[in-house]
DNA sequence: TTCTTATTTAAGCAATTACTAAAATAACAA
DNA sequence: TTGTTATTTTAGTAATTGCTTAAATAAGAA
């Protein structure tokens, strides 16, 4: 499995071993931090993220338009985040808006930032 | 193309309009930053990103030896984040040694902060 | 020059992901 | 009840991703 090249004489043990205890100790923790973030890393659903955002609240049918996109697939995308519980939804009728939670609204804050800024110099 | 067995008598057609110029004028940014985000969506990159925060800088072959992956799907990882802007190397000698972009260093800090926050709950 | 160490690159495969199309569920109205 | 609107779910497919193996590149030592 292993490409056994590479010796290292000159590794640093204790820093070696230093990272992998912290990796092992995080293991969970990475895994899912990564999986949150790999919801994040998909242009349709960082727009839908976004759109949230600014919008406060959206269905589907909305998101669906706004994106030109078939509405099963922005279905899928809107569960799997609310799975991983970056949306919640409310239901008004047959209608069901979904919105940010609280806590990703808060922690993707620096990249909404970033796209906002962006707005502004397309508008210039 | 579209399943249109939803026509949404009671839409806001200002705010669905307002959301597609949003979307199109962003366009490129969203790639742009979803692309990016996806790198860091993946565990064995996101603990590469995590220790070379924490250890300033690491070369290959240590980080092969701490993930226990082969020298070439790190080499791979290395090689798509250096692309993208979120590391950076400086050679020393045969080795090459990858570090954070400051750019990214300070984009990510929050998720780095998670983990620094569970690694603490982690060790009592 | 040849050998060793360190790393990258290329080719191929298995697993995952995003989408489409069609069927299913659910709420409301006539 | 039946029909309409809104949404979800399932099954299937095409494209992408991550890893393995092997070959290539590159720097320093003998």
């Amino acid at each position: 499995m292993e490409n056994n090249s590479c010796i290292r004489q000159q590794a640093d043990i204790e820093q070696i071993n230093r990272c992998k205890e912290t990796v092992s100790e995080l293991s969970e923790t990475f895994d899912y931090l990564a999986n949150g973030l790999s919801l994040v890393g998909n242009s349709v659903r960082l727009k839908i993220l976004y759109l949230l955002f600014e919008e406060k609240r959206l269905c589907v049918c909305d998101l669906s338009d706004i994106l030109g996109m078939n509405i099963s697939a922005i279905s899928q995308h809107l569960r799997k985040m609310k799975d991983r519980n970056l949306l919640e939804t409310e239901r008004d009728a047959q209608t069901i808006f979904y919105s940010l939670t609280l806590e990703y609204s808060t922690l993707l804050n620096p990249f909404f930032e970033i796209l906002d800024k962006n707005k502004i110099l397309e508008t210039i």
